[in-house]
DNA sequence: GCTCTGAATGTAAACGATTACATTAATCTA
DNA sequence: TAGATTAATGTAATCGTTTACATTCAGAGC
């Protein structure tokens, strides 16, 4: 009910019986004010219950103290683990997170460039897919002052300025299906993100190589998109066991979908892995919950995390961009019950 | 490597050949400027890149148009449907939405108060735990000048002049004993979320309503917490299969501990339902997706973050505090799979 | 007591936008 | 065309801090 105006500087000052100079001193530069003085100032600000306006700070320093985080949903286990990274840095710095959430559509250039020349951030992390990914965003992306540093998705070659941590999608990929493929498998499909997602064109290029490797053909309509949720990729499971030619495993672009997967085999009647194998992506905590638990490739989520928010605060710190070397972390295929020999 | 300064007002001021008024009024009130003016500042603004300072804007505007939203943790499924409410509702205003994490962990009142006196947002939403939840965050309040709604927990009577929106947890948890107990089951158990978690204490107050009304005891040892996560319940869940007089049945305060009990159960030998009945709380996404599919309390997730928003925006417009009737709605017990007779 | 020195405090400019009010330019009316 | 009216633009104050610089103060040494 009260609706009162917050106390500003001044007046404290005024009560205190100093100028607004002390008063602001007394908090960023304690040691500078006399004792005497300082204890009438806590006094006065106990009294008015004043706070410093963090906007007013963020305008006369130039400085926010928050960085961004953009990514594709809050929701994806995967992305809150690489969240946990992040913030274990961020705690050591003074520095708060705001999340932007992109809800997993990719992110136009004009987007990202209007993000990064709001200011309302000292740096970016980007987690989310950028697209067009070509020259405008470089264009955006020279004329930025806040460094920025890309986690998880790779960015086209021209971007090769922009800083990025993630892992060998391509490898991780192959490995996978190589896997599959040593299990006895022939007919293996693919269940990719969005068409724009590029983290998923390149598992779906790492699927595809180690198929023509072990020189086995990608039957029509084997490789469908499942929106990285549950419900696209249960859609085009339903699709996958109607198909003239069944696969006898499905390799998904991530876990969600994974478990997608799994649930409409189920609902049809068939058993993972009897039937049909599933194998997944990311290694979410749900993955080992699973019954069957699910065979994927586990990515460092907290690792990848980590390291993006140590070389952005590098960054932040020095004043300038980070350097351009990609960071690649390992991954690790973890072998669990949703792959088996196929029933021949 | 540019590291150019951005462009103020100033700037386009000059080469436009315009005050900075007239840039301002191009940009916030177009018509009350000349065609030939326009098109002049226009050109500035491209050549220049510029892009308004947000920070100073919200400096000078008093009005940052961001809500803040306190979370217990961005990985939980459900919390993300209750952000998906808010954000449907957010986008219908010019607001942007930051991301306060908690982790699960319990807010202190000091820190709610922090936060509240930031100015960083023009209002909250609170879907987090506070605790003291006392006069000590009232005090906190009554000092706010943004309007605060809470989200999911329930905060007690002395904090009624906090508008909330939430089910009623008492009687959702009775009517998921109840139906424990209707399936023949007498020795059931509960894992509780943090002990200062209040949502959590609703619900194992509404269980043991239930058991009391029916007669049954509760024995020792069968009430454990699980920090609402699955590690956190397995473990407890171990302790149960291993207790004296082993119940038939687990009640979880929500589904992440009751998929943790069924791994625990699974990892164990032993299977849900035969063995042992799980009931979960809150229907997330992947309580149909589990093997078997999960027993749960659905909670309109997604509605409870749009009333949330609603009634937070109509305050910020009315520039008053929302009125405090607390909204409840409605909840609905899920049958699925987890849960069974007893054998015996 | 006087000067000197360093510490403590005060004064005032700046950050980049918005906006009330003043001024100038354009248009209309007679 | 003068004068009135309205539209377009400019001037300058303002928001709440921080901080360079100026000033004042307290104590030391003589």
């Amino acid at each position: 009910m009260s609706q009162l105006a917050q106390a500003s500087i001044k007046q404290v000052a005024e009560i205190a019986g100093v100028s607004i100079a002390t008063v602001s001193r007394c908090i960023n530069n304690p040691d500078q004010v006399r004792e005497r003085t300082r204890t009438r100032v806590q006094a006065a600000i106990l009294e008015t219950g004043y706070s410093p306006n963090t906007i007013a700070q963020s305008f006369r320093r130039g400085r926010t103290n928050v960085i961004m985080v953009v990514m594709p949903s809050i929701g994806d286990p995967f992305f809150t683990d690489v969240m946990q990274g992040i913030r274990s840095v961020v705690a050591d710095h003074d520095y708060s997170i705001i999340i932007n959430e992109t809800n997993f559509n990719t992110m136009t250039a004009e987007e990202v460039g209007a993000i990064m020349v709001s200011r309302q951030a000292d740096g970016f992390i980007l987690l989310a897919s950028i697209f067009p990914f070509g020259n405008e965003v470089l264009a955006k992306a020279e004329k930025r002052s806040q460094p920025v540093v890309i986690g998880c998705e790779t960015i086209s070659a021209s971007l090769a300025d922009i800083p990025s941590v993630h892992i060998d999608n391509v490898a991780a990929a192959r490995e996978a299906t190589d896997y599959l493929i040593s299990n006895g498998h022939k007919k293996i499909a693919f269940i990719s993100g969005q068409s724009t997602s590029l983290l998923t064109k390149d598992r779906e290029f790492g699927y595809r190589a180690a198929m023509h490797k072990a020189q086995l053909s990608i039957k029509e309509g084997w490789v469908l998109e499942g929106n990285l949720n549950i419900e696209g990729a249960a859609k085009a499971c339903g699709k996958l066991l109607k198909h003239p030619d069944r696969p006898t495993a499905i390799f998904c672009a991530n876990d969600e979908m994974a478990l997608g997967c799994m649930h409409e085999i189920k609902r049809k009647g068939l058993s993972v892995p009897e039937d049909i194998s599933v194998m997944g992506f990311d290694d979410i905590r749900y993955a080992e919950v699973m019954n069957p638990a699910l065979t994927t490739i586990a990515q460092p989520a907290r690792q990848i995390g980590e390291r993006v928010a140590v070389r952005l605060f590098k960054a932040i710190e020095s004043g300038s961009q980070p350097n351009n070397q990609p960071v690649i972390l390992p991954h690790k295929l973890i072998v669990r019950q949703s792959v088996a020999k196929p029933v021949s």
